[in-house]
DNA sequence: GACGAACTACCTACCGTTCGGTAGGGTTCA
DNA sequence: TGAACCCTACCGAACGGTAGGTAGTTCGTC
């Protein structure tokens, strides 16, 4: 029952996840929703506006769930960073999603100025939430970084990323998976240290 | 003196590791060339073929300089991946140029599926060159690996593409910088570690 | 309660532009 | 003489976006 508004922004943010946002057209969008192109640009009147709403909304919706689970006491860093880890493991489970800010970083100097805007600010954000999470787990003594917060957020902000992008270029499916892994260990020192200078 | 051939891989890639594949046209190579845009398709037949024929070239280059380094008993591990690393950091020090696998992995299902053929052959060549450099470099004595080579190797790769992809959105070029500092220590255990569990 | 104004949602038909690609002619040079 | 190279002049299709119109709903006013 959702309105036609809401039904235009699912099926571009997911054509921008798998094709991107330069290869995604009114067209692909009207056809997958069922209606005809003009009435989406009755709705969005650009393709810059529409680009704009469906990164909005997608940050909103992120930063709603983490502001719940970190305002929340009862739960731990170590949930919140399991809650950051979720969107990519679903992502990997799909044939060739990738986090939305992630592909439009891919084609940042194609998009329209307004749109850039929004992604910068999204960028922003993620690594701010990431680094809040390390710096709050590694207070309250549920994480032993390896590194600064700062450069182990940026460490697995890229290396998340850059798995998505891989993935969609190696059969190997399990790639994010073990990175996440990897990740698990970084945040705990669970390494076996063969030895230390 | 290059050839008209050369020059038109020369400025394709160029399109390429900036905007992006499907956002690259005839045209604005024909424009950077400084030729009518027939003449390219005289050289390559169809979008495709010019696709192909730039990854072969950059990944028959790259694999030429890597064999020669790896082949070389003078050389060691580290300068090898120090090798690995420098073309990473030359693009971090464009305005907004990423690796070509990168930029293609971003947008392969618009791909041609003869592009996406050598897309994939380059990225598990690149993992294999990665992994085959620091099994040797801990067979060596040379590294101090904190995890198995395979893994690790995907770590390092992953963080490097999503580096240079999140840097276009981020004000701070140091980024890159950062996380290669980082790979460094991962690979000698120089992080001061807090505790071991 | 009746009625017209105003609005939303969606449509068909079309615009100019750009896309990848084709046909064919002229020039250069071995 | 003929192949390599580059050109002008096109093509059909698809692009983002516009123009204009038609239903149906909402709402103020008498």
């Amino acid at each position: 029952m959702n309105a036609t508004a809401d039904r235009i922004l699912d099926a571009g943010q997911e054509l921008i996840q798998t094709r991107g946002f330069s290869a995604m057209s009114f067209q692909d969008i009207a056809s997958e929703v069922g209606i005809k192109k003009p009435s989406i640009i009755h709705h969005f009147p650009t393709k810059a506006e529409l680009g704009v709403a469906i990164i909005r909304r997608y940050r909103d919706t992120f930063a709603v769930q983490l502001r719940g689970i970190s305002e929340d006491p009862a739960k731990s860093s170590w949930e919140a960073l399991e809650f950051y880890f979720s969107p990519y493991l679903f992502f990997a489970s799909t044939p060739d999603k990738v986090c939305l800010c992630g592909a439009l970083a891919g084609e940042m100097p194609a998009l329209p100025e307004t749109m850039r805007v929004e992604v910068k600010q999204f960028m922003k954000a993620h690594q701010r939430w990431l680094e809040e999470i390390l710096q709050e787990g590694a207070e309250r003594g549920e994480f032993v970084l390896i590194d600064r917060p700062k450069s182990l957020s940026r460490v697995i902000f890229n290396s998340l990323q850059g798995s998505l992008l891989v993935r969609r270029s190696t059969e190997d499916v399990s790639q994010l998976k073990e990175i996440i892994n990897a990740m698990r260990k970084l945040v705990k020192s669970e390494f076996s240290i063969q030895q230390i200078r």
